[in-house]
DNA sequence: AGCACGCCGACT
DNA sequence: GTCGGCGTGCTC
């Protein structure tokens, strides 16, 4: 038999089928093949009884690296699709199946030592047979009596080991090796599972999704709807039915949560992936969904990639979230590979959001999404009060600080009440930059086109984008003057702020920079949760779907920040943000406010924003898009070229530029635009970075997108790297 | 991605 | 005269 292998080798230069002989193999299987000179790792993912390669100089498969096939038949195809979508290479895609730890042969199960007793016997029986003064010894016989087999682990750190070598010698208690599955979240704290009735909106809610399984369903709920209860129903009808399930958060620090609930009605049926475990919890809780011990997957946007067969729901919440979209190599739309893996099972796909992506939306207005609507909070608590506060104003009547003179006082108005406050601002670190007042020097990373972040707590400067760290400058590199400005605040000196204006009330921090180790995201979270202190000060990393019930104050200290951006997402993700940070306020008996600060208070976006009006602002945007073809009127494309030689980027670049022009005029109904320039970003880890930006038809796109790609595949520079992206999330 | 082959500059 | 830089081409 011929097998078609894709070799486990990320570069387009070999980004295609090797035929290799073999007997027995099953498509999917992971093999080890003879390429070129060295061994290396590659995947089945076709055979066939002939090759157009010379068949006397086909290589033997050497060995298969797993005794199952790792990739299904379904996820193959998946990997098709997103090839022809995303113009992906297979190795990069094929990756995203399995455990990264899997390649190389990084991970194996884990097993350990069990112990129990070797005898039927009873009790008594066995004790007769121990000297009446080896106290160890009957006790560890007890307990293995009463409980059962046990990890030799813990026998030894109860009884010791010495007792439990003399028993193993007599040949009463024998130990085995057991495979043992290695927990993420082990200790997390699982209630009760407590049985909530659904309300009315709820209940229809479910019902109208299990009424029509391989349906597509948007399901808009306000912030504190309610959603979150209606996923777990939805999952438990599947389930019960035999089928398994994939639930979607967008970021690793709400997986605990959802995981919480999760075990606490389905048990160890639930298993989570995402890049935060370690390589051993990762590779095991793939282990429990591709062998079925599993059901059900929870996780960030990778879980979309589970290897469950038979599934019956793919549930994505907070559908809008940016992180959905992979803006790195591999990059694409979890949506969409959702919507692909949910047609490709039978499944139903459930979006939900308090604020949907006008992509989606607009799906629903036509049809291809089902729109379920939750329009009440729970308990009909009322939305919060938002008071827009015009920083503009504020400046005017002398106040240059951050806070405005409301924000201090509903600050100092709730920490009297006893409640808590999140504040909100979208920039991490001390301040954005350093710059010379006398010749306006500012601080730049040597390999990107970034200013440098001041850092006061370890005192460094660093690039945000690349990492890369620097000592603070006491005097200017290029005029020796020691006259710096510092730029726009945030958020450790909000912190800083906040200790001068309140002295006695606990601070706490989250954002890139203090939720570095995996646990910190949840320790951060518990402990503003557990009272521990009465300010949460976080960048967007806080605004999303957590739940504290004493938050009665939001401050969204700079509420346009991302309006500025000049893309044409801008107003969605300030909409998007603001509701969403705002709907923290208030989920508990007391009504919540928010102070909006911002330069542009008559802004129609925050203005619908602070009224939660999402479809207001649907209506506003979607025809601010339709006569200016931005999506979902036309699909924007954008091939990416990066490397270290400008020139070679640019003759590459013009190269593939003058292909497209000749495709455009033979196509010109496919195109609205198309242009070549250099990236906001002119250079980012020491590559130069320039773009071409197409508008798309997407009636045409089935038939242009192949086109397209196939110019990217012709001729290539070396050194130049080529991505193409769909409707990126920014264009830098 | 990784390796061999091959053609020019700097060195013992 | 030789070591070694990295451009070019190939891998079933």
């Amino acid at each position: 038999m011929i097998y078609s292998v894709i070799v486990d080798l990320s570069a387009s230069e070999v980004d295609r089928i090797f035929d290799y002989k073999g007997e027995g193999y099953s498509v999917g299987t992971r093999v080890l093949v003879s390429f070129g000179k060295r061994p290396t790792e590659g995947y089945i993912i076709e055979e066939k009884d002939k090759t157009d390669y010379d068949e006397n100089k086909l290589k033997e498969i050497i060995r298969p690296l797993d005794d199952f096939p790792a990739i299904s038949a379904d996820l193959l195809e998946l990997g098709r699709f997103m090839r022809r979508e995303y113009h992906l290479r297979w190795a990069d895609v094929l990756r995203l199946f399995i455990p990264a730890e899997m390649r190389g042969n990084r991970v194996k199960l884990l097993s350990k030592q069990q112990v129990s007793l070797a005898t039927q016997d009873s009790l008594d029986v066995i004790l007769a047979s121990l000297k009446p003064n080896a106290t160890m010894q009957r006790d560890l016989v007890t307990y293995l009596y009463l409980n059962g087999a046990t990890l030799a682990e813990t026998i030894n750190a109860e009884f010791g080991n010495s007792a439990l070598r003399a028993l193993k010698q007599k040949g009463i208690v024998v130990s085995q090796d057991i495979v043992v599955r290695r927990t993420p979240y082990k200790d997390l704290r699982v209630g009760n599972f407590e049985r909530h009735t659904l309300l009315p909106a709820q209940q229809a809610a479910v019902e109208a999704v299990l009424s029509d399984k391989t349906g597509k369903f948007l399901l808009h709920g306000v912030t504190g709807s309610g959603k979150t209860e209606v996923y777990l129903t939805v999952i438990e009808k599947i389930v019960a039915q035999g089928k398994t399930c994939i639930m979607l958060v967008p970021e690793i620090s709400l997986t605990p949560n959802m995981l919480r609930q999760l075990r606490a009605r389905f048990g160890d049926s639930v298993a989570l992936l995402h890049s935060g475990l370690s390589s051993g919890e990762r590779f095991d809780e793939w282990t429990r969904l591709k062998n079925g011990e599993a059901k059900i997957a929870v996780g960030a946007r990778s879980a979309v990639f589970a290897p469950l067969t038979d599934i019956g729901a793919i549930i994505i919440d907070e559908e809008h979230d940016g992180s959905y979209i992979s803006d790195f190599n591999p990059r694409y739309n979890t949506v969409d590979v959702a919507q692909f893996r949910a047609e490709q099972n039978g499944a139903l796909l459930l979006l939900g959001s308090a604020t949907p992506s006008i992509q989606s939306y607009y799906k629903a207005k036509t049809g291809k999404l089902k729109l379920i609507e939750l329009p009440e909070r729970i308990n009909k608590h009322p939305l919060p009060k938002v008071e827009i506060v015009d920083m503009a104003l504020e400046t005017r009547r002398g106040n240059r600080g951050i806070f405005s003179s409301v924000l201090k006082q509903r600050l100092a108005e709730t920490l009297a009440n006893g409640n808590q406050a999140m504040l909100f601002l979208n920039r991490r670190g001390y301040s954005s930059f350093m710059m010379c007042t006398k010749c306006g020097y500012v601080a730049k990373c040597e390999d990107c086109d970034i200013t440098l972040t001041v850092h006061r707590e370890d005192n460094r400067l660093k690039c945000h984008y690349c990492g890369k760290q620097y000592y603070l400058l006491d005097k200017c590199p290029k005029c020796n003057s020691s006259a710096f400005r510092q730029g726009k605040i945030g958020t450790q000196q909000v912190v800083e702020l906040l200790h001068t204006l309140f002295p006695q009330v606990n601070v706490l921090r989250m954002d890139a920079d203090t939720t570095q180790t995996k646990e910190s995201h949840g320790k951060i979270l518990e402990a503003f949760r557990n009272g521990e202190a009465q300010i949460l000060v976080g960048t967007q990393m806080i605004a999303k779907g957590h739940d504290f019930p004493k938050v009665t104050l939001v401050g969204i200290l700079d509420g346009d920040q991302s309006l500025y951006h000049e893309d044409y997402l801008a107003t969605e993700r300030t909409f998007q943000l603001i509701t969403q940070v705002a709907g923290r306020s208030g989920r508990d008996k007391d009504v919540g406010t928010v102070v909006l600060q911002t330069y542009t208070p008559t802004h129609d976006c925050l203005q619908m924003a602070a009224r939660q009006d999402y479809k207001g602002f649907y209506a506003t945007e979607i025809n601010i898009r339709q006569p200016s073809h931005f999506p979902p009127f036309s699909e924007i494309l954008r091939i990416l070229y990066t490397g270290e030689k400008e020139k070679d980027c640019i003759d590459q670049l013009t190269e593939q530029y003058a292909a497209l022009t000749d495709l455009k005029s033979l196509y010109p109904n496919a195109f609205y635009y198309l242009d070549k320039m250099r990236c906001p970003l002119k250079r980012a880890e020491k590559k130069y970075r320039f773009q071409i930006l197409m508008k798309l038809s997407v009636d045409s796109l089935p038939q242009i997108l192949p086109l397209i790609y196939g110019i990217c595949d012709g001729k290539k520079r070396n050194g130049v790297q080529i991505f193409a992206e769909r409707n990126p999330q920014n264009l830098s």
